[in-house]
DNA sequence: ATTGACTCCGTACCTAGGTACATAACTTAT
DNA sequence: ATAAGTTATGTACCTAGGTACGGAGTCAAT
């Protein structure tokens, strides 16, 4: 479960380069060179990638994922502020998502009812 | 609610070199431009840039929401299938903005118990 | 002990999604 | 009718998030 870096790159598919690149940003970091030999990347770091990687997913930025990261990283006290604003986020979010959910059902509930007409707009369904 | 360029792109919120940039793209077409004056914008333009922007917030890659677009742009029988799809997608996404909302409000909930102590990670509720 | 595979490091390049700029033509207010 | 403000068009540039590559060092299997 802990590796070489193109050993780790694979299980969690992506690509080695993408792990110095994440380095690089400062999102990981470097485990400590042994003085004879390739570093070896510890199970904690292979996680915290895939944490990365699940988020981006959601839709954060690399940028906010630091924000996230940072929520496992400090104490509490810290970072509960930041914790509520993104459940904020997340849950506006989720409110955009069903309306377009609901928009997507009608349109296909439309499209079975009406086999030769043009469909209804979804458009207005995400107007603001 | 219409106008020129410059008039619609100030009402959405946007750079008017962005709603060029959608032209461009094919996500918009251009109004035909007038023998005497500047081209205008109709109201189903200003909605539809809305909804690239809307759908963006929400996730979306301009190439998505071409194929989005494209459910209010054509007749029903031909795209249901389509429609279908991005239901699927869009419920997915719903149900992993769903998982890491929950990880939120169990972070904060673990933030307000233990005054003092150190967080328990968040990173482990999102692994695969 | 040497060949082949992998790592390290730095730099260059790529796509998506814009943004800025230069120049010319057009419009509006005076 | 002329100056100030917009638009049209094309090209260049920018950020985010990677990806590729070249050259040098390292490991491991024969």
């Amino acid at each position: 479960m802990s590796g070489t870096i193109s050993k780790i790159a694979k299980q969690i598919g992506i690509n080695p380069e993408t792990v110095r690149f994440y380095e690089r940003k400062g999102l990981i970091k470097q485990p400590v060179k042994p003085l004879q030999g390739y570093r070896i990347y510890p199970l904690e770091t292979v996680n915290r990638i895939r944490f990365i990687k699940r988020s981006q997913e959601l839709g954060f930025t690399l940028h906010e994922i630091e924000g996230l990261l940072s929520l496992s990283d400090n104490p509490c006290h810290q970072v509960e502020e930041l914790a509520k604003k993104k459940l904020i986020a997340v849950q506006a979010k989720q409110a955009d998502l069903q309306l377009l959910e609901k928009a997507l059902l009608e349109h296909i509930a439309q499209c079975q009812r009406n086999e030769d007409e043009t469909c209804c707009p979804i458009i207005d369904s995400l107007q603001p």
